[in-house]
DNA sequence: TTTAGCACTGTTACGATATGAGTGCTAACA
DNA sequence: TGTTAGCACTCATATCGTAACAGTGCTAAA
């Protein structure tokens, strides 16, 4: 990334300031009207062409004003962009909101997509955190009918999951409880991987409720995928980038595709990262931006979360509130389910 | 509603069908093109007045076609739509696609609506089957941390929920299993009604308990909504009616809000129901339709599920495809929870 | 290096005009 | 009495030319 001189910079920076706020391209004059630069328009003009030069500009045609590539908003959210923090009135309105919550996972990711999006006007999306190595915590064994079997797993950490299995033959209650115990001393606390080489004497039986056992603790199973809260869609939409109702439209199907956000979602992230424009990985996002943060205890248990709004975004405000908001989540995440 | 002519009904039929097929307004020349009445254009403008005149379609402007209105539609659907059956075919590949699921509730759902949205091209809702008096399985209290415990609570019926409980005095493990033992042999088997009738001895920790237990077996919090499975948004925005941002937009945001779409779903519904154009009700609707049914045990637990599109929907394949998806679901609660 | 001035360009808004689909009405016809 | 041909009328839509306008790029002077 070349270099620019101040008043380049300061030009940039205006540009995509005034172009965030509104939608507009902006001309040499009317930069000029609500800033005072201390030059005349010809000399923006130059600046502006030389931007344009370096990729950081553009011009929808040749009578209309500038407007930022996303070569400008990378420069802009690298370079220009101080350390943002978020307002301390903002961290008060949200951790209120966060002290109200109830006491379930569920219940705060649905929050934390609802304060994202309300805060930020754009779309959030929240993944639950994902253990990195889930371990058994207890396995119990309900019957139900004559045939049938309650598995229930509870992970360390507090993740539940239940499935319910047909029985070969009549099984009663008590040495359903009896299996359920055995499991439970044999394999309590290990992860999937133990536990398949911990080859222990067991009946046929209780090899198959391992192999459940073990394909709900290796989280192979797409159930998990489903597990992304969003929020404030029609906020995006309402942006003008998306009156062509076909823009719209490749914004919608792409955030209703898992593979396309378990990709976006599941990419590395530290700190706080952000992608403009799809940055040429994701064409459906071709006018969007995303500001992604992982939460939770690394190592132990992750999810993330993120905004997404039209690459004309007001990035410092998002930034800092995804952020706040992730570390919010990490400390939630940490308290719960304890180092 | 007034009695038609048997031409008039043959009319409307056509109007509707062709406009259902190409969402363009029918003219009375254009409807003789692709179908032979036996009759001139003079005639069927003469019907298409009168039954302008009894409400059943409408002009978007003098020189344009005719279109059906709500009223039009809903004549359509309950006089001139036989009973139709899905074609085995669909049967089949619908049929197909649950024998390969997996044995979670939440796998169904998810399906459900997948496959709803694709055979229907329209967006899909499923909700999670509720109990209509949920007892309690088996509650267990597992230690965290020093003064942590999660609650897990199995439903009759196979739902889980878990709370994460902060303690005011650290507590053994063994004394947790002992209290979960106590309750439930006082209160298994028990609706949130008896167990809080029932005052037998207890500590203030265990009514503790007992009051996050009956507030989970009763159902007043707020997680049960965000149960609610979606998928094809998408697809319906594609349709012509959405081209115009500001119908898209009401659509979207209308399936946001939770406390709409429990609205919508959760009114009684007997067999298939057919909300055409919002029926006056709900505004935001006003260019959709929903075909929609509960499914489940009747008395036991039920939930709901259906097919949103434009009022431009072929109702015949979305009435006979929820219905046919509403009854598997419905084997699927009755099989897996028993009667 | 900056700036004033000016020609140039492409968007947008507007009005005039033509086209065409489809109606409603009237009068004739079976 | 129901049906039909014919015709005037209406209104959306498309096309074209014109004018206004915002903003640029370039040149020459300060």
């Amino acid at each position: 990334m070349a270099e620019l001189s101040n008043r380049q910079q300061a030009v940039l920076g205006l540009v995509i300031k005034q172009y965030i706020a509104t939608a507009q391209p902006i001309g040499s004059k009317t930069l000029l009207e609500t800033n005072d630069l201390g030059v005349s328009s010809a000399t923006i003009r130059n600046e502006m062409a030389a931007l344009e030069d370096m990729g950081y500009l553009t011009h929808p045609h040749t009578s209309a004003g500038r407007v930022p590539t996303d070569k400008g908003y990378r420069y802009f959210v690298e370079r220009l962009l101080g350390d943002v923090e978020l307002p301390l009135a903002e961290q008060n309105t949200i951790r209120h909101q966060f002290h109200q919550a109830k006491i379930e996972m569920a219940q705060w990711m649905q929050l934390a997509a609802a304060v994202l999006s309300r805060s930020m006007r754009g779309a959030a999306i929240v993944t639950a955190p994902k253990m990195e190595k889930p371990r058994l915590r207890q396995l119990s064994l309900l019957s139900t009918q004559a045939q049938r079997t309650l598995m229930v797993v509870v992970f360390q950490g507090g993740n539940v999951r239940n499935r319910n299995l047909a029985l070969h033959e009549p099984m009663s209650p008590e040495l359903l409880i009896q299996i359920a115990n055995k499991l439970n001393s044999l394999f309590g606390g290990m992860d999937a991987e133990s536990i398949r080489r911990n080859k222990a004497e067991i009946t046929e039986f209780e090899a198959e409720i391992i192999r459940h056992l073990t394909q709900l603790l290796s989280g192979d199973d797409e159930v998990q995928i489903n597990q992304v809260y969003r929020d404030g869609l029609s906020e995006v939409l309402q942006e003008p980038e998306f009156e062509k109702s076909s823009e719209a439209n490749a914004l919608v199907s792409a955030l209703e595709q898992p593979s396309f956000l378990s990709e976006v979602l599941n990419a590395p992230v530290g700190a706080v990262q952000v992608v403009i424009g799809g940055e040429g990985r994701w064409r459906e996002l071709s006018s969007c931006s995303i500001v992604l943060a992982r939460y939770g205890v690394d190592g132990f248990a992750t999810g993330a979360l993120g905004v997404l709004g039209p690459t004309r975004m007001p990035y410092g405000r998002a930034i800092s509130t995804v952020r706040y908001v992730a570390d919010l989540m990490s400390d939630m995440v940490s308290d719960l389910y304890g180092e």
